[in-house]
DNA sequence: TTGTACGACTTACAGCGTAAGAACGGCCGA
DNA sequence: TCGGCCGTTCTTACGCTGTAAGTCGTACAA
């Protein structure tokens, strides 16, 4: 089977998912093809160009998933269909938890993403937001309408189950706040699953948060 | 001046800020310094060590700043003091454009921003959120409360002024909600600020959409 | 049969992070 | 004054990265 710009992004794919995204080396990736690194540039132009692809690919996959679930004829409800859009979205970075990353990085805007974003802003449309408040909408949202949040830090990171207690009460003093919040939560279900911390009940209270938000801005509008 | 911790982390964000987290490399942040590459060992483990010390002192810098806002006495107007300490977090991030980037990258917390948080922590809870909700909140927050929101896709991306209006003629077919809000939208201011398309108009109603959102349901519980 | 274009390969290079150990300089006990 | 020590810096070298440049085999058109 002959090497393709689509064989080498899928490739890719598949040696992200099983050795992370920093194993994803042109060589790796060629070796993985059985071929010569060098020969991966006749079909991808560059590094850059493969991570774009991967993007794209995952992108896709995500419209796959969100274009068979069936949108309720009249819009009326828009913020159900949102809102199921986007979990289904995050089902599938959840299979890809090194794509998050690599999503940010991505300057360049795959046309899959696009697909994604005006599919999402068509519901919001037919839901009745203006365009403007649509516009506020998707920044609003951000990663979120991906299906990801990034935490800048993570309570339940770091360090096993026994030594937590004792971090937590030398910690005491500086971060009082916190270790009380912590101790209290005692947030330490182990199933986190994309990002730091980013578990499915947290992006869900988020999501929704927005989502009502935005529902009374509309209503109000 | 003999080489420090200290002074090896300020030089690197020195070089960050002229050159861009690209440009950061230990050979020249050693040149940077008047000192070879392997000197730096020294005093840093490694660059990821680096990497965590930027951050901290990005962090640190941070605080210094909302640390000299003054909070209302009594904690009533939570909403306000959040919001400003918010912002005020922004504008060190709008100096050091890079640093977001740096921030998502950290898997290991730095003191400096788990100080920050318990601050912002500490707020709420003298706003008389549970610590329950306020767990929600830093979570619907995540980078937000620092003062970023990364951006999946920038609408007003690529192209020059004038290629913008054939480019978005082009796409309607593929794009037509987008395409059509941003017709209407004219999105076209480019003091952009920080990362893709995160205007400060944006970001605020983004932070004020959730902060809301959390005092309904501070009030709800 | 010969030219041409495609597609894969070989070789090579600069730049990266950093391991290992040598060399320097200043202080301290003899 | 003289070692010796030790904190700090430098030299050298290695393996890895992305990729520029050029070579080779094969398939097909003339």
């Amino acid at each position: 089977m002959p090497l393709s710009r689509e064989r080498v992004l899928r490739a890719a794919v598949s040696v992200a998912d099983s050795g992370g995204i920093e194993s994803l080396t042109m060589r790796r990736l060629a070796e993985h093809l059985g071929a010569e690194a060098m020969s991966l540039y006749y079909h991808v132009t560059n590094k850059e160009d493969v991570l774009d692809g991967v993007v794209d690919l995952i992108a896709t996959e995500i419209n796959e998933v969100v274009e068979r679930i069936d949108v309720p004829a009249d819009g009326a409800d828009w913020k159900k269909a949102v809102r199921q859009r986007i979990l289904s979205a995050r089902e599938v970075l959840l299979r890809h938890r090194w794509a998050p990353g690599v999503f940010e990085t991505r300057t360049n805007t795959s046309p899959a993403v696009l697909r994604y974003y005006d599919a999402l802003l068509g519901m919001m449309l037919a839901g009745g937001f203006s365009y403007d408040l649509a516009h506020h909408a998707m920044h609003a949202l951000g990663s979120r309408a991906l299906g990801f949040t990034q935490e800048l830090f993570d309570p339940s990171g770091g360090g096993g189950a026994t030594d937590q207690a004792a971090d937590l009460a030398e910690m005491a003093g500086q971060f009082p706040h916190l270790v009380g919040m912590l101790t209290e939560i005692a947030h330490d279900d182990p199933d986190s699953t994309l990002g730091w911390c980013d578990d499915q009940t947290e992006f869900e209270f988020g999501l929704d948060l927005i989502l009502d938000g935005l529902d009374r801005a509309r209503e109000r509008a």
